[in-house]
DNA sequence: TAGATTGTTAATCGATTAACAATC
DNA sequence: TAGATTGTTAATCGATTAACAATC
């Protein structure tokens, strides 16, 4: 098996541009090129070009690319031509918001498991899910295979409860918590705080 | 006045470091290096000195940086020394969430108006904010002087009410909902999407 | 003083863009 | 065929790192 180092920064437009395709989709668009695509998204066409010609050729000279296939492509190259179960962390109001979130449906992802220390709130639900005693969470997430995580518990628990996700096998976490982690380099953390992108802006304000 | 230029990439990294630095100042602790920092970060202590040379002269060679007077100066330099009001369009689950969250708090925002278009939700409360009409967006903005929005409707509201945004004066946006926005380039525009950041790390699974 | 760490320069590394032959 | 657009190469551009004099 050829395992071809892609730099990391190319993966990350991935996703983006597999969130325009299905936009197109959406809107029963058959074929697009490299500069339709590039200003919808305000990144170059060559860009774009080079990026996708890191995992194969999936256009055609002179009439650009089917929309289908390329969507196709780029999910199975993100792995999410199937659906992975994520636990969540924390069902305060993060917790909730994306327990109940619709936006994961056909893009590979949906909530399974959502866990909180409160016993007020275990046992409730969220939408369809029942709150699970956060001192389940290694043995249920063992159990299930689930590989994916989501925290969003108040930060001082967040660098415990990331640590137990790691012993419970998990390899992909996502943080809403607005500290960083430390774990096992082989383990993922992204980031999602709105903090951080708003005081990106109020610079040029 | 000296407008010198610092790259995008530069001020990205800012709001990073402020966060750890206050992480640092509630640990009590006084003084930190550039190599502390960036072992937390996982960046690297070069790459930090270069970032805040941009800025000026913050450190004393042999001692590192006073954690309180380097977290006051990026907070100036990011322009959070004051408190920015903002605005959310979108009272759903994560509009609602947005207006609850405790995290703006000491980091220079804070929420002041919550709208949607749903006259079942329109004059009742989230939080401490009574939820208004939208159709009052632009003038409610207006006079307020609200430069920053952050959007929580459906997709497919998203670009109408950014143009709305746009219109009412709104300099910079937060976006939640899974579309790309198109608006005047001297508007600034960020990004959320829970599913962007885990299908970069589903590659890797 | 000796040790530590900054701010900065120069070197290296990596990412983006421009350009074009190939070809649908 | 003429026009359009890909995939790819080489050139450019920009970001990161290594190294070290300055100095606390």
């Amino acid at each position: 098996m050829e395992e071809k180092f892609i730099p990391d920064i190319v993966i990350g437009r991935l996703p983006i541009y597999l969130r325009a395709l299905q936009g197109m989709l959406s809107e029963n668009r058959r074929v697009t090129s490299s500069q339709e695509l590039g200003e919808r998204l305000g990144i170059s066409a060559a860009q774009i070009r080079k990026d996708l010609s890191q995992f194969g050729e999936f256009g055609k000279q002179g009439t650009g690319y089917s929309i289908e296939f390329l969507a196709d492509q780029i999910g199975k190259i993100l792995k999410v031509d199937r659906v992975w179960d994520m636990a969540v962390v924390g069902a305060g109001d993060i917790g909730s918001a994306i327990a109940r979130y619709q936006g994961f449906a056909n893009r590979g992802l949906q909530v399974a498991m959502v866990f909180d220390n409160d016993p007020e709130k275990i046992g409730s639900q969220i939408g369809s899910f029942v709150i699970e005693d956060i001192k389940d969470l290694k043995q249920k997430i063992q159990e299930s295979g689930i590989l994916i995580a989501m925290i969003a518990t108040p930060s001082l628990a967040a660098q415990e409860v990331a640590e137990e996700l790691v012993t419970a096998g998990i390899k992909a976490i996502l943080n809403y918590a607005p500290i960083n982690l430390s774990v096992n380099e082989h383990v993922h953390v992204q980031y999602i705080d709105p903090v951080i992108h708003l005081q990106r802006m109020t610079y040029y304000l």
